[in-house]
DNA sequence: AATGAATGAGGATTCATTCAT
DNA sequence: TATGAATGAATCCTCATTCAT
């Protein structure tokens, strides 16, 4: 019999890798990281513990892959024309697609909030992390630069803070919080 | 000498017990919570591992009793004559007070987040921080309705979002955040 | 194409072997026995971990089968005639061929020494080697006691210890070893 | 009930760690480097996994610690008056010493051979080797150059190739190998 | 003949906790 | 009250080997 071809070998490589992240992921929020074993994501993800390292080269690999790829996902839907000139519209669109996102990923939010933390942890995305923020950081400086706003950094540093905190909170207790009443406000008072 | 009364013996305990917890918080947010063992913390602390759990029954007992401690000494600062009502100095009060803390007592900050997110540890204190948290809830709701804001509700969750979000970009870059200024525009928009 | 004759298949398959023999050798002294790799060597060889199966039973046999190899190559430039006789000519002959070899396949008494003392390992060649020693023993007795030496068996050991212990010394430092004078000392003194 | 006396700790560690160290030889020699592993380490020396690691930090501690105490007892036989000059006296004393020593301690001499050539191992004592040979090459030329012999470095050479391929060929069958009698002719020739 | 995904047993190591002293 | 030796379960990770394709 002859050996698989490489795109079914690609194929494979590819739904097992993917699978392996979501539990991952899964397990991650659930446990914390802390407590989420290597033995625990594999038997979960029906794999054995061996593959698991095939795939990911250690528990770091797998923790910041799934971290990155997340602020990533998280990232491109700022200014999502690339230009690097926030509309008010964009900006808007920004806030809502976070929010949706905030609901439909918690699992990815509960993980980025308790790894934030963690010096050991935070050494592996604080460069990539810093790369991520920056341009987010200029652009909305701009935003707000042009729309006469007194301090502009403040400003920015008031809805980056609200961002992160709205979201801590949501991912504490998701089944009560008024995550669209709250992003209403938030619209209002910041775009 | 005499035989210690004992008082002396009391107040031995009690100073050996505060100085455990020092160290305890020191070590836990210089390591992170999942490196932060026993063994590092009694030998920072100048004390045998046994003698830790004379004094805790466990390593989870004395972490939670670290974070309960700080969060009351926070929430003291809050409605501080306790008559449930509160005015707008005291407002002012308790977000000078509380900004004061966080630059003085980051590294519980730290913890307090890095906790906040782990499941397995938020259970420890989800029941009393509820408690803790009720009143403040109550009492900066009455504020809000009582200065005719619209919605109270989301006011109070708006701050509190921007109390627990600048803390959590605060201690992640505590020599650059401009935390003084940010207070200000705090107490001029949520006053 | 015409499919291939089985003499080319043979050929082909006795090209890879000695291929991945040549590379295993190469990995094996380079990591060191306990940290060579299947994995390593098949890469290195540019074949499937799969093939490798094809070729050796087990990681055991084609240690061996090296080894072995190694012995024969080795011995065989002992006695060239084959007559059980060894003049002095052909002692001298060996002894040059000998450190010729010794320099031209470190890789080879690196393992060799290292595998010697491993009792798993051992245990694979044991047998076959004191059937290959056997004759190099006899021959170079009756060769001292030709000469008249006194004790031909203890001159035997001497000399063998000597071959052993040089070649050790080399391959743990080979580029300042003098193999040259050494040699020419050795034939001097047990020729 | 107070605690023990720090001589009573003192004679603890100091025994258990003795305990360790020969159990580890014994198991090292008799297994091999690669196979003989902490468990069975433990298990054979009567003591949990853990404990291991209360004494030695890491796998290779122990092990280069057993080696550099094995070498060091070794040395510590040549030129024992430490004056820097070996007389003839002292050199046969050598010899003999060392030859007790390798009968007495072959499981010692197993372990060393085995991990001269063992490339990730070797590092770990290469340095402290060096050291511990420079005085006894030094010497012992010396000792050649002022008995006149032509090329002292190459007899150097020699006996300590000598000396290694012995000690070689005897614990791979020390049943057989007749110890003394080579012992007394490497006195003759080499002394 | 050839591939590399997949397995699973086994390795080194860490650490909260206990307990004899 | 105080010590630190001792435990053992759990962790991350490696690798020879198998097997579907």
């Amino acid at each position: 019999m002859s050996p698989r071809t490489s795109e079914q070998l690609e194929k494979i490589r590819h739904d097992r890798r993917k699978s392996i992240m979501d539990t991952a992921l899964e397990v991650l929020a659930e446990y914390g990281y802390a407590n989420a074993s290597i033995s625990v994501i594999a038997k979960r993800a029906g794999v054995s513990k061996g593959l698991m390292y095939n795939y990911f080269k250690s528990k770091e690999e797998l923790l910041s892959t799934i971290v990155l790829d997340g602020l990533n996902e998280m990232f491109e839907l700022f200014d999502p024309n690339k230009d690097g000139v926030l509309t008010s519209e964009e900006f808007t669109y920004f806030i809502e697609e976070i929010f949706k996102l905030l609901s439909k990923k918690r699992n990815f939010y509960k993980l980025y909030f308790s790894l934030m933390m963690q010096p050991a942890v935070w050494k592996l995305f604080e460069a990539r992390l810093a790369e991520i923020i920056e341009p987010f950081m200029r652009i909305t400086i701009d935003y707000y630069t042009k729309k006469g706003v007194e301090n502009p950094l403040l400003e920015f540093l008031l809805i980056s803070a609200l961002f992160d905190g709205i979201g801590f909170h949501y991912v504490l207790n998701p089944e009560q919080y008024p995550l669209d009443d709250v992003k209403k406000l938030l619209i209002e008072r910041f775009v």
